[in-house]
DNA sequence: GCCGTTTTCGGCCCGACTGTTTTCAGTCG
């Protein structure tokens, strides 16, 4: 079984949790979860590359010793510490630390005291009222672990960010509302335009926060009131959604607005920064000593770091704040930059809308040239074009095309790749296209030197131009391919070939991290909507966000060339 | 466990809220 980075993640976060639960030293504790956030995120397959028997890349966080056990997991799938740690504690009693309230200092004492080392454990001491009787613990802590654990379905839940979108804007909306309010933003992990959000912060700016703090317990999509104080409260609405309420005064509202926009990890890189320069980094402001010297804007407290202001859609740590250091930080792509689209549907194959429908949105989008990609035959549910019908269709966009000004379509096809790379149309067919994108429908379980290989063979097909949403993985539903991504991007650029990012909030692949992998060597990615109808144009507003998270400019782009100039880059040369 | 134009040892981000206490530890973000 390949050893992916997630699963050395998975290892070092249990192995976190389970030495902060034996009261270990809590930095030690943190150097395991860097490990495991900084592993999860690199772009490059640490185990693959090993078997390669090339040498561990130098990694910010990863000493000697978390080398070692990244070498032994590499190579054996397990960890011998991770082992040792099961035999001194349960390996269920990590669930424990899910329940919001039971953190490693309860955990630890449950155990000791009751015995608990499994959530079954937990519910049967809490309904015979064992645990109201533990030193630290209380009648209302028991309560809440009994309420966790009937909804514990559901708290693991995450919503994607259009979706948390529709509930976050319009409880902004109400609290804007609130007389003396000045400004209410959004912040959090929405703001750095995640695929999906857990809750959602919102930082207001008010004189007095009394009645911002009773406009938001007493909304009336609130479930639940889970805090509330004098600056900060947390609600649940009916949806599920968790909300974080932050109030601050005018002057700390740049501090307040880093702060609560996150990400954890780039804040702590932030505050370092500031103690190493003598200064304090808090929602406040940037403080030398007791006196406050920058907090207003969030450009500000960057200066006060010495350093310009980062996009949120950046701050990962993951390298922006070095690289913000010693140059300008990329001009990161907007929605203005997109010249045109190049993948959707229409009613010819599971579309909604007519061939000139979808024009026409797309000219009153702003786009001056569309892409016409229909599905091929293979798929048969949703009607796709065999070479008869796939013809006839690119007579049709002639014809449109010498009638429609404004908007240039393209003939195009969305073709299927067979099990073995093959394309499911003829070469014949194929070759009078303006450009040809490949996708994956089917066998998305192949092993990975399969799968690879496949894709490879795809793009070696010489009218072949866009891998269409390359890993195929859909959120909530199916994980990425399994597949040698580096190699792949790669080989895009020896063939001449593109990437896609699929805008659909579903999809939104080409991942954060592939796209940024696909920059730096060298591969052009096209931010496509993939509409299935008029609405679906204005989807590329999250493709964008996704760019932007993958460090992508104008120049990255496939899409934001204009037509003249983009002719030409669909045409294989090689 | 990591890391170093402050350091190879001694640091490691910071504050609010809750529940349990009766001045604070634990949890969370």
């Amino acid at each position: 079984m390949p050893i992916h980075n997630a699963d050395i993640a998975a290892i070092f976060e249990e192995i976190a949790d389970l030495l902060e639960i034996q009261g270990a030293n809590p930095f030690r504790v943190r150097a395991y979860r860097n490990a495991a956030r900084t592993v999860g995120e690199f772009g490059r397959d640490l185990a693959a590359l090993l078997a390669r028997g090339q040498a561990l890349p130098k990694i910010p966080g990863i000493g000697p010793d978390l080398a070692r056990k990244i070498h032994e997991i590499a190579s054996t799938g397990k960890s011998s510490f991770l082992e040792r740690l099961h035999k001194e504690l349960p390996e269920t009693i990590t669930e424990l630390l899910h329940i919001p309230g039971l953190g490693p200092k309860k955990v630890k004492a449950l155990y000791d005291q009751l015995k608990v080392d499994s959530l079954a454990d937990l519910r049967a001491a809490a309904e015979a009222g064992r645990i109201r009787e533990l030193p630290g613990f209380g009648e209302k802590t028991e309560r809440h672990i009994l309420e966790a654990l009937a909804v514990r379905t559901d708290t693991a839940r995450r919503f994607k960010r259009p979706v948390a979108a529709q509930y976050a804007e319009a409880l902004a909306a109400a609290l804007r509302a609130v007389p003396g309010v000045t400004r209410v933003e959004i912040a959090g992990s929405y703001r750095r335009c995640r695929e999906t959000v857990g809750d959602i912060d919102l930082l207001v700016t008010a004189p007095d926060s009394a009645p911002v703090m009773a406009r938001f317990t007493g909304y009336d999509e609130v479930a639940e009131v889970l805090s509330q104080g004098d600056t900060r409260a947390s609600v649940v609405l009916r949806c599920g959604l968790q909300v974080d309420l932050r109030v601050v005064p005018e002057s700390s509202y740049g501090a307040a607005l880093a702060y609560f926009t996150g990400s954890k990890a780039h804040n702590i890189t932030l505050r370092k920064r500031a103690q190493a320069r003598g200064l304090k980094l808090n929602e406040y402001g940037v403080f030398r000593g007791e006196t406050s010297i920058a907090g207003a804007t969030e450009e500000s407290v960057y200066a006060a770091l010495g350093l310009p202001w980062i996009p949120p859609e950046l701050r990962e740590d993951r390298g922006e704040v070095e690289w913000a250091e010693r140059g300008p930080l990329p001009t990161l792509i907007t929605r203005a930059d997109l010249r045109g689209d190049l993948h959707c549907h229409t009613k010819a194959s599971d579309g909604a809308n007519t061939l000139r429908e979808m024009a026409e949105a797309a000219r009153s989008r702003g786009l001056e040239y569309l892409a016409i990609t229909e599905h091929s035959q293979r798929l048969r549910m949703v009607h796709g074009l065999d070479s008869a019908r796939l013809l006839k269709q690119m007579d049709e966009i002639d014809r449109l095309n010498a009638e429609l000004s404004g908007i240039v379509l393209f003939k195009g096809i969305e073709v299927d790749i067979l099990e073995d790379g093959r394309l499911d149309l003829p070469d014949e067919v194929l070759g009078r296209l303006d450009l040809v994108i490949g996708a994956v429908h089917s066998q998305f379980d192949l092993p990975p030197a399969k799968q690879t290989a496949r894709l490879l063979k795809a793009m070696d097909h010489p009218h072949f131009t866009i891998l269409a949403h390359p890993t195929t993985r859909e959120l909530d539903k199916r994980p990425p391919l399994e597949a040698d991504w580096l190699r792949i991007i790669r080989h895009a650029r020896e063939r001449g070939c593109y990437l896609e990012l699929d805008s659909q909030p579903d999809r939104l692949d080409l991942l954060d991290t592939w796209c940024r992998v696909a920059k730096e060597e060298g591969v052009l990615v096209a931010i496509n909507s993939d509409a299935h109808s008029v609405h679906d144009f204005d989807d590329l507003v999250w493709g964008i966000g996704q760019a932007r998270r993958g460090w992508l400019t104008r120049e990255d782009v496939l899409n934001t060339r204009p037509l003249a100039e983009l002719r030409p880059m669909l045409a294989r040369t090689m």
